[in-house]
DNA sequence: CGCGCTATTTTGATTAGTCAAAATCAATCT
DNA sequence: AGATTGATTTTGACTAATCAAAATAGCGCG
């Protein structure tokens, strides 16, 4: 099994060459991980030996197919116990970061499914990014709604799914439209309202159902 | 913080100490934590210069207060996650002592409270074995009952909690009474039956309801 | 072409935890 | 008492991960 420390080294990696291409410096590796750039060369090259990774001496490093498949499996767990935590254990999602930084490199595959289930496989955790599927594809094409995510993230909306007259009418009225920019100013599970705050600062309230109906990505 | 590595040696030297008196030996202590007793040796003399054990030479070793008052946390985190584990995840109880040894160094305490709440503050874990306070007791005087008791494990029945005749009669006309031993032999959750096996091999049925009355302890 | 800047790699040292095996202690058994 | 036995402690060595600081390689620029 890889230790903690490799499997951070990966997410990283995978996370860093998302933007861009897929050859990660090691100046933004050690940034990224918060260790000096002597110390990412010397681990990337352990990974290279694992054969987890391509180390390019002095270009950068890449994931190979295994070390990309451990990264996401990774990835998985970190974001669907940031799911758990907000959704079923109503944590403050401003403290879930560092908890589930520890905690995905403590559950077995058995509980991530699981957790999965129990949460209804959900497609996005609550700050909008996409949790990678069972099989590994990590789609940058998956949304979350305004229902799901947490306050504060900047949005813009993708898509509306719900076709009737009225909701259309209504959204349009409030400047909720595709394209537009905004972001959630608060969530209110129990009461089931979330206020939104547009680019002018003025803000929309909408139910709980409401937002499940507005498709958005988050802005970079 | 104390590594994993030194919560698991204050476990383990809290469990030891619970039979018996509460100086716990080199051997007994290596042998539980699966190492040389070399290293059990230089690891308590670290705990014992951060003020966690007493160390006395060739004898053994026993918590402080601060040791005890850690150990306590572990556990109780320990059996909260198996308890986690069983009744919301439905893990099988014979899987979950691994996954717990893991996640009891992982969660914070904001996680533990929660977790707790969420599941009604118990007072055992499914195998029976009292959950320490958020305040540090241990108490051996907590029972858990029929119903909340995973299969397999030998039990003794200390109370009925329920006063009517019927139920009573009932309850010894099957042979249940205080002092009586048996076993949960399985336990069906969504049907609501839990089924029992006594010393002489017979079995009984009984309603989750009935079995949440019957008080038991584990039979060391 | 050669110079210097910057990122990368190398080197040497450190910490936590471990094992194997040798040394030591204490208690018992003639 | 003296020898034997069994547990404990000590010693020396190892691995994973890290840092500080020195060495090196590329790159652009005059």
């Amino acid at each position: 099994m890889a230790t903690s420390t490799v499997e951070n080294y990966l997410k990283h990696i995978l996370l860093l060459a998302e933007g861009g291409d897929d050859l990660v410096s090691m100046g933004e590796l050690a940034g990224a991980l918060a260790v000096v750039p002597g110390t990412a060369t010397t681990m990337v090259k352990a990974l290279a030996d694992g054969g987890l990774v391509a180390h390019e001496p002095r270009q950068g490093v890449r994931l190979t197919v295994e070390g990309r498949r451990l990264a996401l499996n990774v990835l998985r767990k970190h974001r669907l116990v940031e799911t758990f935590l907000v959704n079923v254990l109503k944590m403050d999602w401003s403290k879930v970061h560092d908890e589930a930084e520890r905690l995905e490199h403590a559950i077995s595959d058995e509980v991530l499914d699981r957790l999965d289930t129990l949460l209804g496989h959900p497609a996005t955790d609550p700050h909008g990014d996409p949790i990678p599927s069972p099989q590994g594809k990590l789609s940058a094409e998956v949304y979350a709604t305004l229902a799901t995510c947490v306050a504060g993230r900047p949005l813009r909306i993708v898509r509306i799914t719900e076709q009737s007259a009225d909701f259309l009418q209504f959204a349009e009225q409030q400047g909720l439209q595709p394209g537009t920019e905004l972001r959630v100013a608060a969530r209110n599970l129990t009461a089931g309202i979330v206020t939104l705050r547009d680019s002018s600062g003025a803000t929309i309230a909408l139910s709980l159902t409401a937002a499940g109906k507005i498709l958005v990505e988050v802005v970079k």
